[in-house]
RNA sequence: GGGAGCAUAGCUCAGCUGGGAGAGCAUCUGCCUUACAAGCAGAGGGUCACAGGUUCGAGCCCUGUUGUUCCCACCA
């Protein structure tokens, strides 16, 4: 065989080529296998206007470890992609591109708007799939979906309609949140709060007809034309005598009510607040119960409308300077007070939210809301890592009705079509021809559009063909693991649970595993308006994916925000190229007729020692990924890879290979096994480079994302033969160290005389200790006296180097006594313990066996310190 | 106002059910020992934020304090 490979390892050169022959293979496609256990992820849909970011680079490598190993695992794995339409994110890059054009949506009209947006997305709407690719991916991509496909439509469709008939979706006028830019209601959790500066404005109004005043105070001066009253609380004393009575407002000229209310808090402002019912969800509250008209004084834009007198047309900004100018002049300004508050921005474009007014659909949500805390409560539904089961409970216990009709045209239009003639709404799957109720054919369709998540929130089932029972519906469903961050449990997570509850009577998915986000190399969000994300595709590019991937996967535990470095990434690829000259080390010594991977008979000391390590490694990686503790999992395999295998088993195997004959035989057999074995643990974390070099050593199968995942061997446990290798390789520690503190190259070797009641051990000892302790020859024996030696102490033996002419004595001496009082102290601690009754009443037995037979150890290296000393002299 | 996370080596962070304080990077020393200098062999470096408590035993569990980040909430 004697295969050639490259003394460094390049991604480039393999990545593309591998991810195509998997496509080849067709390996990622799941057929419906009713013999087989299902394992289903459904991907977080990325939305068709974006780009991958290193968010989509976690969640989508967290996603891929879990189905490669449970593929490999045997189980019928289907990990299910596809892509959000987005509505507002898409409609507003396409108008944006628009108006670059000098074109408007109305210049379009809906038809040829949506004509263009489905231009834009069969142009663009593949571009985050195939960067998805590039992470090694391993979605079945011959299922993939869209949310505003013919499939996901008709489930969208069935499900209005379904909670329309239970009475769980209604129309109505309620205060929204309205974005001034985007044009369109958005829901409460589309709102995103950002302290702000602002003032507290107090303004005094004159009694109608009589002498005395009110003061109130206010943030949002703009909103006064819309004022209907001014409330007081109804047992506010100071205000009790004005209760019923008439303000007229300054400048407005307009009369209004003083009305009691328990809305007014006494201890907060002057106690007299300002009614606009029209423009906040509070004032709409108490206009409904104090009967006030409701004064709706802006236009959709964010200008005052005609509604507004004297300030109609303005601008909002506009409209506050010009009233707080009107009033000061007036006299009515009595102060300005600074102040922090929390202003409401739209997540997508972060212009203020205006709350207005407006009749639009809703979800009714507390009906949902129970069994979807339920299931959570019961533990069909468990969060990873748990502590966010509470956040999802806040959320759940608290939430408001759902308001899902937006203004916008890409998206599912609302199935609800009004009668010109009666009024009626006629709600239905089917696009109906006349009026549910008089048979009027003078219906027109609402021109409104549902929230994107209305639909999100359907993918687990949507995309497995519901509301058709399909085979696949039937067997992947519910899915097993959900994998998102902590930023879109509401928007997502808690929606799919509602859905699913409601609409198939089943949880979406067991488990919810959830991930931070990545953040910059200072801790800050990676943001486009900081300019600092960090774009994958370059790092890939640069580094590799199976780098970019371990990086993801390493050093932070679930839940957790991580911070991105190109060092951490650098690490990552100096691991894969570890590995690969790990690989090209075993193929150097390959013959041509070399057999597939198998264990040996006649195996040595060193190889049970790896194999013993290897087998508890399989069992350890298998436990951390069961439990979703990937971190974990890959740090293991990190350590065992670099330090077991290459550092120690590769230069022990090196005695034998360079012996030849039988012995090598089975040192070969044994790296190429342990090789092949562990690369699968590793595979899905690093993908590519694992493919490459299973391909590349003797190997059964075709692909190693199919082969068997690796399991725990009753056979390959080799307990004795571990401490006996523990045994050496403490002392050839011990050897090295002591020659790298006194500055010994490695080229100066010494003879090294091994003084041990376990000379059977050391006697196997021996050709490693010339490997890797510099010994030129070992003797070993019961007990040696010789002159100007470097002694050295370990637990189990006693080591002399002759090295007169290096040997500063007085420094010997020095260190060794050094080493007796750290040995000492250590001693007096235990014994501390071990002269404790309570610990050896209540600790466990293993626990004081380990306390003792440390404390013998130190007994004995104490005594042989002492011997040391003494034959210093 | 409510809730949560975090605080461990110079930096970035692991540390699962309480019993050894760890990794990577950085620093220092010695090595081109023909798989790998993107490497090898060593070294230094920590009051596990602070104060109490539970326990035979606490980085880990409980209480409080401080600092920090985030989420939620209709405070005019």
């Amino acid at each position: 065989m004697a295969k050639e490979l490259a003394k460094q390892y390049d991604p480039k050169d393999v990545e593309d080529r591998i991810y195509a022959s998997w496509l080849e293979g067709k390996y990622f496609h799941a057929k419906v296998d009713e013999t087989k256990k299902p394992y289903t992820i459904v991907i977080p849909p990325p939305n068709i206007t974006g780009q991958l970011h290193m968010g989509h680079a976690l969640d989508n490598t967290l996603q891929d470890i879990l189905v490669r190993f449970r593929r490999m695992q045997g189980y019928d794995t289907l990990w299910l992609p596809g892509t959000d339409h987005a509505s507002i994110a898409t409609e507003a890059k396409i108008v944006e591109a628009m108006k670059a054009e000098g074109i408007s949506k109305e210049d379009l009209g809906r038809e040829g708007f949506l004509e263009r947006a489905w231009d834009w997305k069969a142009q663009y709407g593949g571009r985050i799939i195939e960067q998805l690719k590039k992470m090694g991916s391993s979605c079945d991509w011959d299922r993939e979906r869209f949310t505003l496909d013919e499939g996901c439509s008709k489930a969208v469709k069935e499900v209005f309609v379904n909670l329309y008939e239970k009475g769980l979706i209604y129309r109505g006028e309620r205060i929204i949140n309205w974005c001034t830019h985007c044009k369109t209601s958005i829901s409460d959790a589309e709102v995103e709060y950002e302290e702000q500066d602002g003032n507290f404005w107090h303004f005094r109004y004159h009694l109608k007809d009589e002498d005395g005043y009110i003061e109130i105070a206010t943030t949002r001066p703009e909103t006064i034309p819309g004022d209907t009253a001014i409330a007081v609380h109804p047992e506010d004393e100071r205000y009790t005598h004005l209760i019923g009575k008439t303000v007229v407002m300054p400048v407005i000229g307009r009369e209004i009510p003083i009305v009691a209310d328990s809305y007014a808090k006494m201890d907060k402002g002057t106690g007299a607040v300002k009614i606009t019912p029209a423009h906040d969800p509070n004032d709409f509250e108490v206009g409904i119960r104090c009967n006030l008209p409701v004064l709706n004084v802006m236009t959709d834009d964010g200008f005052m409308n005609e509604k507004a007198g004297k300030y109609a047309g303005m601008s909002l900004m506009e409209c506050r300077k010009a009233i707080i100018a009107d009033l000061d002049a007036a006299g009515a300004l009595v102060k300005i007070e600074p102040t922090k508050h929390e202003v409401g921005t739209c997540y997508r474009c972060h212009t203020s939210v205006e709350p207005r007014v407006s009749k639009q659909w809703f979800v009714k949500m507390e009906p949902l809301a129970k069994p979807a805390i339920k299931v959570v409560r019961d533990g069909k539904v468990k969060f990873i890592p748990e502590r966010f089961d509470k956040i999802y409970y806040n959320w759940m216990e608290n939430i408001r009705d759902w308001c899902i009709s937006r203004q916008l045209w890409w998206g599912h239009r609302i199935p609800a079509w009004y009668c010109a003639d009666c009024g009626e709404i006629t709600v239905s799957k089917e696009t109906p021809d006349k009026c549910c109720k008089c048979g009027s054919a003078n219906i027109t369709q609402d021109p409104d559009t549902l929230d994107t998540w209305f639909s999100s929130a359907l993918w687990p089932f949507s995309t497995l063909g519901w509301p058709e029972k399909t085979p696949e519906l039937m067997h992947y469903y519910p899915t097993s693991t959900l994998v998102t961050g902590y930023d879109i449990i509401f928007f997502w997570v808690a929606r799919m649970i509602f859905s699913a509850c409601e609409q198939m009577g089943e949880v979406p998915f067991d488990t919810v595993f959830i991930h931070g986000i990545v953040r910059d190399e200072l801790g800050r969000k990676m943001s486009k308006s900081l300019g600092n994300g960090i774009d994958p595709l370059l790092v890939i590019d640069k580094y590799g994916a199976d780098a970019l991937r371990f990086t993801l996967a390493t050093g932070n535990s679930p839940g957790n925000d991580m911070r991105y470095s190109d060092k951490k990434v650098e690490a990552s690829r100096n691991f894969a190229n570890k590995i690969w000259n790990a690989a090209r080390f075993i193929l150097m010594n390959l013959t041509e007729e070399e057999k597939a991977p198998h264990i040996p008979a006649d195996l040595a000391l060193e190889d049970k020692w790896i194999l013993s390590q290897f087998n508890r490694l399989a069992k350890e990686v298998t436990d951390n990924l069961d439990k979703f503790e990937l971190g974990i999992a890959v740090q293991k395999l990190y350590d065992f890879i670099w330090d077991l295998f290459c550092d120690w088993y590769i230069e022990l195997a090196k005695i034998r290979l360079q012996k030849g004959g039988a012995e090598a035989e089975t040192a070969r057999a044994v790296l190429v096994y342990v090789m092949s074995e562990t690369l699968k643990l590793l595979h899905p974390f690093m993908p590519f480079i694992t493919e490459e070099i299973w391909q590349t050593l003797p190997h059964d199968g075709e692909t190693i994302m199919l082969s068997a995942w690796p399991t725990f061997s009753e056979e390959l446990v080799f307990t004795e033969d571990e401490e006996k290798m523990g045994i050496i390789m403490d002392a050839i520690r011990a050897v090295r160290n002591r020659r790298s503190e006194m500055n010994v190259p490695p080229s100066r070797k010494a003879h090294v005389y091994i003084a041990t009641d376990k000379k059977d051990i050391f006697d196997l000892a021996v050709v490693f200790m010339q490997r890797l302790a510099s010994a030129s020859d070992v003797t070993v024996g019961d007990s040696f006296s010789i002159d100007g030696s470097v002694s050295i102490v370990t637990a189990d033996a006693k080591i002399y180097i002759p090295m007169g002419d290096l040997v500063d004595f007085e420094a010997e001496r020095k260190r060794l006594m050094k080493e007796k009082e750290a040995a000492e102290k250590k001693l007096a601690q235990i014994n501390g313990k071990l002269n404790n009754p309570g610990f050896l009443a209540k600790a466990p037995q293993n626990v004081i066996d380990g306390q003792k037979a440390d404390a013998e150890k130190l007994t004995e290296k104490i005594k042989m310190i002492d011997e040391s000393l003494a034959s210093l002299g």
